[in-house]
This record gives structure tokens, sequence and C-alpha cells, in this order.
DNA sequence: GAGTACCG
DNA sequence: GGAT
């Protein structure tokens, strides 16, 4: 496995998974979940909100950090018990300005790619799971290279940083059905990250 | 011409 | 590995 990629299996116990599935029903009601699209016009499986100062967006325009959701409003904020993680696991010195968030149907998948969009890569990212098994997918600095495969649960959560933080990375599919957090089943991925 | 959050 |  690539340098400076860590998992850390089961590091948020299942009654804070409780309570962060509700924080964030809260923020997905004031950003409601869209789709974002690759720059030659197909969508992705995934579909997409963001919290904090900016959030992920893609359409013809390119991939981007934008300031509003696509219904012209803020983002909400990064719930505390997120921010409380990153000062444990990444940094003190510095708080994430973005935290997005992929929701994961049965059928959902998230190809091959490297998180290119962000200003200061010596910034790790950090990635929780909730809901549903997925197979996540990590290879190395070019496309090309070996990749390795690794089922992450919810509650799991990756640190990518150093090598990791450049290296490809994707989901290959999501487990249908293996947890009862989510009331309608999937997954939703959390990546906090310091965007600009 | 590079790089790929899509596809096959 | 394309087609964009």
């Amino acid at each position: 496995m690539i340098k400076g990629f860590k998992i850390f299996k089961n590091a948020i116990s299942a009654d804070d998974r409780r309570l962060l599935v509700h924080d964030l029903r809260l923020a997905v009601e004031r950003a409601p979940l869209y789709r974002s699209y690759t720059p030659s016009g197909q969508p992705l499986s995934v579909r997409t909100t963001s919290m904090g100062r900016y959030g992920w967006y893609s359409d013809a325009a390119g991939y981007r950090y934008v300031t509003r959701h696509p219904n012209g409003t803020k983002w909400p904020a990064i719930p505390a018990p997120l921010l409380n993680l990153w000062g444990l696991l990444v940094s003190t010195d510095r708080a994430p300005d973005s935290c997005l968030l992929n929701y994961y149907s049965g059928t959902a998948k998230m190809g091959l790619h490297r998180d290119n969009d962000e200003v200061d890569f010596s910034w790790p990212v950090l990635s929780i799971s909730l809901g549903d098994d997925a197979l996540f997918r990590v290879g190395g600095m070019a496309r090309g290279d070996a990749t390795q495969s690794v089922w992450l649960s919810s509650g799991d959560v990756v640190v990518m940083g150093g090598d990791a933080r450049r290296a490809y990375h994707g989901i290959d599919r999501i487990k249908f059905g293996t947890s009862r957090l989510l009331a309608h089943g999937g997954r939703i991925n959390l990546t906090l990250r310091v965007a600009k």
C-alpha cells in the first residue's frame, strides 16, 4: 500500500455514527443532493452535496470548488464532530474548509481519479464511511500503476496524506444492505479537505 | 497535448 | 485505453 495511506477501522462508534447521520440529514435538507457531471457531460453515479466554506462542483466548465450550492445558498456548516475528528487525526493548526458528501446508491461507483482541485496538497484528505460496505481501490501516482483493493465499512476512517494524497483511488462497488445505519440503505462518504 | 470523479 |  502507498505510503501515507492510513485506515482506522471502526474509528467512529455506533452511537456517534447515528448522531452524525442526524447532523447530515439537517445539512441535506438545506443543501439537497444533486448530480455532478464530467467535463465531457457524463453524469456521476453518486449524488453530492457539501458543507463548509467550499463545496466541490463539476459540470461542462470543469471540476472546481464553489462557495454556493446550485440552489444559490451558502453551504451548511461542517458538523462539530467532524471538525473534532480532523483535529485528532490530521491537524489542530488549520481546520478543513470543505466537506464533500457523496451518497452511493446500491449501483453507484466512483472511477479511478485523483483529488486534484485543491491548492495545497500538503494537507491530507480525511475520508469517513457511513452505511453499506464499499470496495475501495487504491493505485499509485500514475493511472496505469498496480492497484490494491480494500473493503471499507461503516465507521471506518481513512487518512490520505503524503504520497497517498496524490494517489489514484476510486470505489468499485457497494454491497447494498450490509448496514442499517441509513434508512434507505446505501453509503455516505464524507471527505474533509483544505480546498483553498 | 494532457489527463481522465466518464465509458468499455 | 478512448474521446473529449
